[in-house]
DNA sequence: AAAACCATACCGATTGGTTGGTATGGTCAA
DNA sequence: TTGACCATACCAACCAATCGGTATGGTTTT
């Protein structure tokens, strides 16, 4: 679309995918944003129209970025669908690193607190929650081609399932305070996906978490 | 604890539930608590001490209504504790009526706001939660024993998972406004608790929803 | 038994602080 | 000079919380 997003914008927009990941959208401040992002009230209408307007070009924000991620990942480089399908969950649990409110889905956060009263949003999260899992059943589409054709399940229902699963997870760390529960989550879904792929289950069930 | 719990207050607490699942914790003013509850505001202070104060009283209203709708359900009667337990995921499916909110989890959807700046929310959000996986976790442990004694895998990690997938359940749904989407994913997750515990495939693979 | 006293439940106008948004004017590159 | 970009001051609406006060019913005192 546009080549250079000017800085003060992009400020913002990387600011609001912190602090709405971090407090939620409602409890979020247009001044906590423009503090954090060293960008004067009068520079945020000059860019946005809004509070709503620049959440919605957050969300495009986020969206352009992790597809970005997960295109660049290694493990799309596999050969085998299969492969490139149980690397994405093992990329997912390597994501986990750093703070809860680092690795957690802004799409997800938005969506819990704006389904009912923000229909623009609501429609953007899942819009983009749509998008990246329709690139997850893709392979899962060609996995269960090569490995599991006689089987009778939805590739599409299984990537939504995997989106499921993550997000519920997050909340889980969120309770916690942890990361650990989530990784946990994470070895179940791809024992699921491996077994419905057709894989032999893992030579060691990795055990590197503490409660 | 008390007996009779006044009108006023367990009216509030009720109108708290519904009103912080359609809107989120920070999102819902007391106005909007008091308006549903038909209370003015000098009874909300008289029975709480503020929004926080009485939002931890309704965690425990919560917990104290979903404790007796579970423990009093019909998959309890069950002899095999794997009946049980998939009794229970079955049931969880049945659950998904009415309007999203109506069936979502208040836990889920605060501590999603909350788990960095209430402590204290979050806290009893992950106490309530911890509880429930607990009672699933007797029964998985149970289970596990008499029908797959020799895998090695975590009853308690199974449990959350199965919580962990429901919160997600309930994200996507809101994300689609559409309860379809939380049934196939519970469906899924039958299928890979079932397998865990050795259980036959179900005979007939169910699709009943449309996209 | 009647009066005095007190506790609980409730009411709703008001307050002090916050929030999203605006008005206005300055700076600086083209 | 013009217009994009940004800064400061400000506003109206809203919100959680407060507070002075009423109603009611029970207990104690006389």
């Amino acid at each position: 679309m546009k080549a250079p997003p000017h800085a003060s914008k992009s400020a913002v927009l990387d600011a609001a995918l912190q602090v709405i990941r971090t407090k939620g959208y409602t409890a979020t401040t247009l001044d906590d944003i423009c503090a954090v992002a060293g960008v004067t009230k009068g520079s945020f209408f000059h860019h946005f129209a809004g509070k709503e307007d620049m959440t919605l070009a957050a969300i495009e924000h986020w969206n352009r970025s992790t597809a970005e991620l997960f295109e660049h990942a290694a493990f799309q480089r596999k050969k085998d669908p299969r492969d490139r399908v149980l690397g994405y969950i093992d990329f997912r649990k390597e994501l986990l690193i750093g703070e809860v409110q680092e690795f957690t889905c802004l799409l997800g956060t938005l969506v819990q607190e704006t389904f009912d009263t923000h229909p623009r949003l609501r429609d953007a999260c899942h819009a983009g929650i749509s998008a990246h899992a329709r690139t997850v059943a893709r392979d899962i589409a060609a996995a269960k081609a090569l490995h599991a054709p006689d089987t009778n399940w939805d590739p599409e229902a299984l990537a939504l399932y995997t989106q499921a699963t993550l997000q519920g997870a997050f909340i889980l760390a969120k309770a916690k305070g942890n990361a650990a529960v989530a990784a946990e989550c994470i070895d179940h879904l791809r024992q699921h996906v491996a077994h419905l792929l057709g894989a032999k289950p893992r030579p060691g069930h990795r055990k590197e978490t503490r409660p």
